[in-house]
DNA sequence: GTGGTCTAGACCACA
DNA sequence: GTGGTCTAGACCACA
């Protein structure tokens, strides 16, 4: 589970959002599926080079939000039911996208187009 | 020229970058003319109840990316020629929309369509 | 007599504690009489799937502070005369809520009539 | 505003949550008002002989219960309008007092009187 | 000045 | 073994 993580250390964004944020998508597209259990704080922190507590932080904010199951003394694990913020997160994405078109008074038919270029050259892994 | 800028001191990001942001995008759309007179750091200051090294670090920003220019003495004008940069502010959220949704399995056909759904709904403030 | 007992592996207290505090109640309301056996260490971690040592280290503490006997070599039992702490149970809770409420500068009067509206609608199995 | 607080690290409850507990109670009763500057987490830190991380993880959790509000580079803030949760405290506690009692058989009158007799003797400080 | 993040390392309750 | 809390101390962006 743990190939698919990516961390920046040098990136803007702190390395704990980045966790939650490519966690939630783990789980959101499936690929981390409900009850699986979740790689170990120190697991993680010893494969990434980063401190527990890093680790920790976020998996309590994936906990908080209902991505994941705390169960004490126990491994942490994917939550049952994908809560609705599944969802969310695309439309977050497309909120700003309409946001900035609008402002720049491009029309929908051309961000539609661009879109699709998009999305053909576009790699899953970027 | 300020009436347009919606300045949150609660959010997230800082708000020299949302002046930063808000101001390359208002250049974009043309609601800010090439040659204009900038409002001065003071005006901006005293408008939203910023600290006036905010602002400044701000117009510094956006000179550095070539939408204001800077004149020794005189106030800072609106860039002669809006760089290439503001097809760019489409590209960075169209990006990160494509990563999202094919992260999700999402595909093409659906996201159009919430766009296209989205545009119609949503306001230009927002 | 487990049937009474509810378990949530999920919930902030500890299993072990919720135990003592669920069996205490089982004992002070007369549900768990006096010489009663109770059930092995192994039946309970059965039936609710939680580590032996779990129900251990409540039956332990329930022995401790007097509600529960026990005999070398003989399953535990409900303790002859149930202690005083029976009545220390209600007094915890109204501690509590008498504090919560001086802070919030609520009235008795209040209090009382929120009391009795939430007894009306409040389940026993809540 | 730090005269009200009482710290015991020796207490079960991390000391965090006992900072964000008897903070948000001092919210919700009005003695720290919409508005006001919140003591800086070093100054609190320094005060109680606290690491300033531990009074950092409590401001962060009252910021995102909606308690305080927090403004970049400057002093956190009460919030502006107490969120619903201040009766929620109240709440809580009559549901655990409610359950207690009706688990140990006692009729809504005796814990009513229990209540009262309580109110008399019960100091505001404990 | 402010809060936010991170490290290195300790200790804890819990299972 | 697990996650949770805490310390001491550093560095950062921001105002």
């Amino acid at each position: 589970m743990l190939s698919t993580l990516r961390i920046d250390p040098q990136a803007a964004t702190p390395i704990y959002l980045q966790l939650v944020q490519q966690i939630a998508q783990c789980i959101a597209s499936g690929e981390w599926r409900s009850g699986d259990e979740v790689p170990s704080v120190r697991m993680v922190a010893q494969r990434f080079g980063i401190n527990p507590m890093t680790i920790s932080k976020a998996y309590s904010e994936l906990a908080r939000q209902g991505w994941l199951m705390a169960q004490r003394g126990k491994p942490m694990r994917v939550a049952d039911c994908p809560p609705e913020e599944a969802k969310q997160l695309l439309q977050t994405d497309l909120h700003q996208l309409v946001y900035t078109a609008k402002r720049l008074g491009i029309d929908l038919q051309t961000v539609q187009a661009e879109l699709a270029k998009r999305w053909e050259e576009q790699d899953d892994r970027d």
